[in-house]
DNA sequence: TTTTTTTCGTGAAACGATTAAGCTTATATT
DNA sequence: AATATAAGCTTAATCGTTTCACGAAAAAAA
């Protein structure tokens, strides 16, 4: 453990003074402007020599200052700690620096003050671009955004009225392949466990459900459920399953991850027999779906691929294309036990 | 959906230009030592108005350049997709912002030559401190950062000769604790899963199972595992389960998260009865201990604390404190079915 | 030889903030 | 009245790059 002493970072300047140049020209070297530059031979391995010698490394604040590019890109998502998101995240990261983008993440918590901080924050950070996925009813600084041309791309969700890039899942797709499959399967009274809102791609998740079941001739059991209030909710919503009920459903499909978690426990704790009782699809995949006595049956959705191709279309744009994606990617549907 | 075209941001020397003082003043009122560098009552007033009206944000990355400041954290784990890790990423980020930092996340997928880049990535970035993983047998750069002086506090684990700041469970309580409570139960053949590692984390997991075996008298049945062949390692390690082992183990408890889920399918797989054929205690806590047919008894970490605790050591170092903190948080033992 | 072109460099102004030092006035002190 | 002090503001350097405009020397063309 050697004990160096911190030393200051050493500048261009300090190469130019070295070598006994201009500090223009070690930038050119540097940003592999020789040729274009005309930077004589000699100089140019000479200040190659010294570069690797000093052991330069380019401040990328200044830098950024100067060319008003950080290289870097920022992802909000509505919490970090969920999977879903976190398993993104690591594709995003990986993806971008891959063309040397860094990511900074924030939580939204699915709320539009701390959104709209968030947004603002890392606009005063300077990140090139964005990959968000907009909280609900919070329309105004994703449509700042795009009215000031900031490079931006949707995933999970997008706004309908906003001519931005998002990626997606074919939603509509997802849910009505689900419950078709339940149909098929011989259930005849389907409920779905979705969230109140106007979010775009749960809406998309309801209207598959709906589709598939008008088109059975079948009844709807939609539950809608607020956020922030899960667990009465939830609880209330499945108080019909209780056998009192006249609309007793045989089969319930969830519209998320966390939905799909949430409803689990209640239906445990009310002692369902699943498929028997009640047959069941969940949505994102999960561990816990793996563990559930009897394996859930669930919509996977390509979160790699999301998050990758949300990483080369907003580099893309950051780049200059004007082009605007729309791209919906296709769910799979992993057959299990319980159903 | 108004169509402004984007716009120049306003700086300081428009906001001067337009009260028709000098840059100087505006910035003294901006960062309120209009009292210190004595500014006019009237000026001040002038300049709150015309920062207000034209909407001024600082440039976060001038500041930067000039102060040598980013108001950014990195955060090096190594796997943000690792719910351990996300949960902690959350709190990090939560606290972190309450103090006006950003932060950075990376993941090293304990592969030191990816620790490494991350790390320079993001001194490259000019974060102000570190929070880190150290990954197992990577010294070197977290040795350079402490020469360096670049403030930092490790979480999780720590590395030994390192007098920089951290942040750990207390790992051999954790074990002894869970292992104790496993004897009491009457379990006579206990196992352990652990990660084959140089890691003082996992040394300490592993010290303090073993010391409660020792203790008690019993056999030791420590089953090392390597990183990256988790499925067909676990399989080996379990084999000795199979009755027709002579070293037949009744309980065995897992060191990690990730290890505990690996466990857990295997133990599926080789239909063995829990807590019957063998007891279980799991480790950190996760959504699929508790679908598990036999809910998981298992080591809760606090992870919320230590992200928490993190970030105000790193930030007190940050503003100079030279303090060195060894914080080692209490587990807690969370009991259930599985043993 | 003179003029034109090419080659290879330098100087200095940005980028947007912070801040030490200096320069006027006005007020207080003797 | 002469001098010291305080108040209020400006100037300009600085952080580390990038890059445009220009200059000098060498080579080519006349």
């Amino acid at each position: 453990m050697v004990n160096k002493k911190k030393s200051k970072r050493v500048s261009l300047k300090d190469i130019a003074e070295k070598v006994g140049v201009s500090t223009a020209l070690v930038s050119y070297v540097l940003n592999g402007q020789e040729k274009e530059k005309r930077v004589g031979e000699k100089l140019v391995t000479e200040i190659r020599a010294a570069l690797k010698e000093m052991n330069y490394v380019p401040n990328h604040i200044a830098r950024s200052l100067r060319n008003g590019k950080t290289q870097t890109i920022g992802f909000i998502v509505t919490d970090i700690a969920n999977p879903f998101f976190s398993t993104m995240a690591r594709c995003v990261e990986d993806e971008a620096s891959k063309y040397g983008y860094t990511v900074i993440i924030g939580s939204s918590d699915e709320n539009c003050e701390k959104s709209k901080r968030l947004v603002n924050t890392l606009l005063n950070r300077q990140v090139d671009g964005f990959i968000i996925v907009p909280a609900d009813g919070c329309y105004d600084y994703a449509v700042t955004l795009a009215n000031d041309e900031v490079p931006m791309v949707m995933v999970d969700r997008y706004i309908p009225d906003l001519t931005s890039s998002y990626i997606v899942l074919e939603n509509f797709k997802a849910s009505f392949d689900a419950v078709q499959y339940l149909i098929k399967k011989g259930y005849k009274n389907i409920g779905m466990l979705a969230y109140k809102t106007s979010l775009i791609h749960m809406k998309e998740r309801i209207r598959g459900y709906e589709e598939a079941v008008r088109l059975n001739g079948l009844e709807k059991n939609l539950y809608n459920i607020r956020y922030g209030f899960l667990k009465s909710d939830i609880h209330k919503a499945l108080q019909s399953l209780d056998g009192s009920s006249k609309n007793k459903i045989d089969a319930l499909f969830f519209a998320t991850n966390t939905l799909s978690i949430a409803g689990l426990y209640q239906i445990r704790q009310m002692n369902l027999k699943v498929p028997q009782d009640i047959a069941l699809i969940g949505f994102d995949g999960n561990e816990a779906f793996d563990f559930f006595y009897s394996p859930l049956t669930y919509v996977k959705q390509p979160v790699y691929e999301m998050g990758k191709e949300a990483v080369r279309i907003l580099i893309e744009q950051i780049d200059g294309s004007k082009k605007i994606s729309h791209i919906s990617l296709p769910p799979q549907l992993v057959l299990r036990d319980s159903c």
